[in-house]
RNA sequence: GGCGCCGUAGCCAAGUGGUAAGGCAGAGGUCUGCAAAACCUCCAUUCGGCGGUUCGAAUCCGCCCGGCGCCUCCA
């Protein structure tokens, strides 16, 4: 068993904690479900409860995978700024068709296959700097209750057991179904046709909830009791089993990539509906596909990317995070290493503009309008996210706080008055605190103890080389170190130097 | 075939009825030994095309062109 964060955050200085915020009138979310964009508040106030289709862990996740992913954190951490306690849960489905065939081919336990990818998967997730969720339950923990959730389903008259021990849910039972989708009504139904092994269903569009252990699921270890013979439980059943064990029968707020549109989603609605009496989920978000240079990432085109690969070719995780939430989540994304350097480029913009303010001298005097400005450019930012998350328009609103304040700065020697210096890192911090790009991108740039020494003494050789104007041999110190990506700078305090290109 | 989405400057990307946010790249300038960073200025009379509705449309409607997604287990 390994180690997965399951408990809420600690309270404390996290700036994704809440803070009174006199700008907050509401949010609004799309909800895919009725294809409207309305006001979104939680069942219980104060209280947001929030569940996310995780990975499948038979492999590394890729950066098509990390794009919804990223998504999932900038809600969470919208929500949470906004002042609400947020139970948010993202599963792992480590028991389906594809982690048992990846374990079986690699001769390993199914437990043992997986752990391999969840472990990965939570690395992944940290150095994009998604904040802990609440819970990660994993699928095959739930087998016992996704047996009782099909007895409930079979005792209802909403699923059957077949003759070969699989368990069907009967789709012409709930009325709904579709609604979401609107796929898989009648007419779906007279052209679907009926697989070999499918015989017994009553109905074309009748799904497996539970399915008879085949010699893989032995081989692997994927083998459970049940009534109805031994065997696992069916993909989609396993979400609705996670989701209202966790959160109970009404979730405020669903998730997934749009592909999981139909059918996972609309079987989720069908089984948790049938078996609780209950509306399922309250919002339904679906987060568009990344593309990768202009098309769909597949392994044949060669355009496929895990985040690890991405950090072996030096990215910055930050760069990385700030291409992911550039675009609206429901607008399509097309990830290219071109605007990979862009998004680099920016963040480092950010960062250099950070230290400006944090090392800018105090001038005297009370705060100016520029803390005032600072707080509108942060209502603006919030405003922006409160409206179905638009991220392009809160980056807008960071950008024109940069701009306004570094031509204050450059128009007074590059002082500012105390009080509007806290104002502008209070609201770059607040706005970080829902990016989560700043930070990260400075833990990437730390320099180790021994290669500072070193920066620091080719720096002094530079500065004893300028001094005697032997500028050749200065700007080659320049090169060398730009080569390992320190930027020198010339200030009339001295030479100032700085890590930009960040790693893992 | 069915359902749905998209097409905004060199690139990325907001804006869904009131006269084109923002970033990257690029050009010129200030600063500098030269740079870097920063700042200033410039960079879409126009939103795939053609019609229509409207006082007014990138935004609504129709048609066309181009691209994409889903349609039983891909985030």
């Amino acid at each position: 068993m390994i180690p997965v964060p399951n408990s809420t955050l600690p309270p404390g200085r996290d700036a994704a904690q809440a803070r009174p915020d006199s700008s907050h009138r509401h949010m609004i979310l799309h909800d895919s479900l009725t294809r409207e964009t309305r006001r979104f508040e939680p069942l219980r106030p104060g209280r947001v409860s929030v569940y996310g289709c995780g990975p499948t862990v038979y492999d590394f996740a890729h950066i098509g995978n990390f794009r919804t992913f990223a998504v999932y954190d900038l809600l969470h951490r919208h929500l949470r700024w906004r002042g609400h306690e947020v139970r948010f849960v993202v599963n792992f489905t480590d028991v389906d068709d594809k982690t048992i065939r990846g374990a079986a081919n690699a001769g390993r336990l199914l437990d043992a296959h997986t752990r391999v990818f969840v472990r990965a998967f939570l690395d992944d997730a940290a150095t994009l700097g998604l904040l802990p969720f609440s819970d990660h339950p994993r699928a095959t923990a739930y087998v016992p209750a996704m047996v009782a959730f099909i007895e409930r389903l079979v005792e209802r008259g909403s699923a059957y057991p077949a003759s070969d021990g699989s368990v069907y849910y009967a789709v012409p039972s709930f009325d709904d179904y579709g609604r979401l989708s609107g796929k898989g009504g009648e007419d779906d139904a007279a052209r679907a046709r009926i697989d070999a092994g499918d015989f017994d269903k009553r109905d074309p569009r009748d799904f497996a909830l539970w399915k008879p252990a085949q010699p893989d699921d032995w081989e692997v270890g994927a083998v459970w009791d049940s009534p109805w013979g031994r065997g696992r439980p069916g993909w989609h059943l396993e979400c609705s089993v996670m989701a209202t064990s966790l959160l109970g029968d009404t979730i405020d707020v669903h998730l997934g990539g749009e592909d999981l549109l139909f059918p996972h989603h609309e079987n989720e609605i069908a089984q948790s509906e049938a078996a609780t009496g209950r509306p399922f989920a309250r919002f339904w978000m679906h987060v568009k596909h990344l593309k990768v240079d202009a098309r769909k990432m597949s392994k044949s085109l060669g355009n496929f990317h895990t985040v690890r690969e991405l950090l072996d070719d030096g990215h910055d995780p930050a760069a990385i995070r700030w291409t992911l939430l550039s675009a609206h989540y429901r607008s399509e994304l097309n990830f290219t290493r071109d605007g990979l350097d862009d998004a680099a480029a920016s963040v480092q913009r950010l960062l250099d503009f950070r230290r400006r303010v944090r090392d800018s001298a105090e001038a005297p005097g009370h705060a100016t309008d520029l803390a005032a400005r600072a707080g509108e450019h942060l209502a603006a930012f919030g405003r922006a996210l409160d409206h179905d998350l638009n991220a392009p328009r809160a980056l807008a609103a960071l950008w024109t706080l940069l701009k306004e304040v570094n031509t204050a700065l450059d128009g007074a020697a590059g002082r500012m008055a105390r009080a509007d210096r806290e104002a502008v890192l209070d609201a770059l911090a607040q706005m970080d605190a829902v990016l989560g790009v700043l930070d990260l991108a400075e833990s990437s740039r730390r320099v180790a103890e021994a290669d500072e020494e070193r920066v620091r003494d080719l720096v002094e050789a530079r500065r004893r080389a300028r001094a005697s104007r032997d500028f050749a041999a200065a700007d080659r110190i320049r090169e060398e170190l730009a080569a390992e990506g320190i930027r020198l700078e010339d200030t009339p305090e001295g030479t100032r130097w700085t890590r930009v290109r960040g790693g893992a």
